[in-house]
DNA sequence: ATGTAC
């Protein structure tokens, strides 16, 4: 089937007009679509904009920004405020050795060993808000990447950022953790929306907002720990949440895998065989309910992945290095499958229908040097006994 | 997505 709104022009379904920002070229999933068609006929949906990294998420879609009356928690779901934080290491790129760097990074898996209650307080927040939680990235598809510069489109907006060609980038994609998921759960069961009114809505939107600032203090932290582990410092290029609301004009803006884009730039992930992107975003684009998409987007879900790839141990291999000799750390197994390159649309597309949207022009192209994701759990089948060994054998 | 439901 050929995609109905591929055209870019408004389509109405109900009272919500649909715009979207993806060509022809670009998968996009029927499921994602009647996603879009489901939620534009919700109650108080005035406007939705979808972006080329459109898929079917768990309660509504992903990559697609919803302006509404009513205030919709689901939309958003439990990661509040994750995103994608991008920073500048003090070490140009050339000195680095990827393995050093890799064997460096594993550093991340533990806990920050800092002080979280104060970061937490200097941040505005409770001092007891998951401190513990602080400064680690999480499961799923949440990463802290090191970044060369492949190629530079706009040398001056580059250099205006205080970067060049010899730059090291830190590209951190992660949320709330156990905060967002614990807020979630308070408004579980207002599967129907909120008026926006109402005390409920307002106690929502305030224990959010905390997240929203958790989340980004999370990205600042794990960046801190990262270039600590590299006896290096680090400095904010651009924070971008894409998994959150916020009042536009008195109705709630709702943004799920689509990045904020009303700041100078935005990193757009790409998978992590291949290119990020760091874009700048066309200004007041109300069409496009000043978002954007947030990376490539799943083609596959996680559970699909399972036996489409990292079947021989060869391929497993093969999963944890990317086609530029770059290394990727993810010692889960399951996890390294689910979120395999291939799981991924392709990045470029992504990037070539915003651009031809009129959305963003590229500044620069990021190659990924070594990519973080789960370093060595500690083996539960040597703490096992000899019988559990058994017992698990038998069930393979 | 989640100190992962049971």
């Amino acid at each position: 089937m050929g995609n109905p709104f591929a055209d870019g022009s408004p389509a109405f379904a109900g009272e919500a007009s649909i715009h979207t920002f993806y060509s022809e070229a670009s998968w996009i999933e029927g499921a994602a679509i009647d996603q879009l068609r489901q939620v534009s006929q919700r109650v108080g949906v005035r406007r939705i904009a979808a972006f080329p990294d459109l898929h079917p998420g768990k309660y509504g879609p992903v990559g697609s920004a919803i302006l509404a009356t009513r205030l919709y928690p689901h939309l958003i779901g439990n990661d509040i405020g994750c995103g994608m934080s991008l920073f500048v290491l003090d070490i140009p790129a050339r000195k680095l050795r990827l393995d050093k760097v890799a064997e460096r990074l594993k550093a991340l898996e533990g806990g920050f060993e800092g002080d979280a209650a104060a970061r937490l307080t200097a941040a505005g927040l409770a001092p007891d808000l998951y401190p513990e939680a602080l400064g680690t990235i999480g499961g799923g598809n949440h990463f802290c990447e090191v970044q060369g510069v492949e190629s530079v489109a706009d040398t001056q907006a580059f250099a205006a950022l205080g970067l060049s060609r010899e730059s090291t980038l830190l590209l951190v994609h992660s949320g709330s953790r156990a905060l967002g998921s614990a807020v979630f759960d308070t408004i579980r069961d207002a599967t129907d929306g909120l008026d926006g009114t109402h005390e409920r809505a307002t106690r929502y939107l305030r224990a959010h907002d905390a997240a929203v600032a958790w989340a980004r203090l999370n990205r600042a932290v794990i960046a801190e720990r990262a270039a600590d582990a590299l006896r290096t410092g680090c400095r904010l290029i651009a924070d971008v949440p894409h998994n959150l609301i916020e009042l536009h004009e008195g109705a709630f803006l709702h943004r799920k895998g689509a990045a904020k884009a009303d700041i100078p730039v935005v990193p757009i992930a790409g998978s992590r065989d291949s290119a990020s992107f760091l874009v700048r975003p066309t200004a007041a684009r109300e069409d496009a309910l000043f978002s954007l998409a947030h990376g490539a987007g799943r083609k596959y879900d996680r559970r699909s992945m399972t036996g489409r790839v990292g079947q021989t141990r060869s391929e497993r291999e093969k999963l944890a290095r990317n086609g530029s000799g770059g290394l990727v750390i993810c010692d889960d197994r399951a996890l390294l499958i689910e979120e395999a390159p291939a799981a991924y649309k392709n990045p470029l597309q992504v990037i070539r229908d915003l651009e031809q949207s009129g959305l963003v022009t590229t500044l620069a192209t990021l190659k990924p040097l070594v990519t973080f994701k789960k370093s060595s759990p500690p083996d539960k089948r040597a703490e096992g006994t000899k019988r559990g060994h058994e017992k698990r054998r038998s069930r393979r």
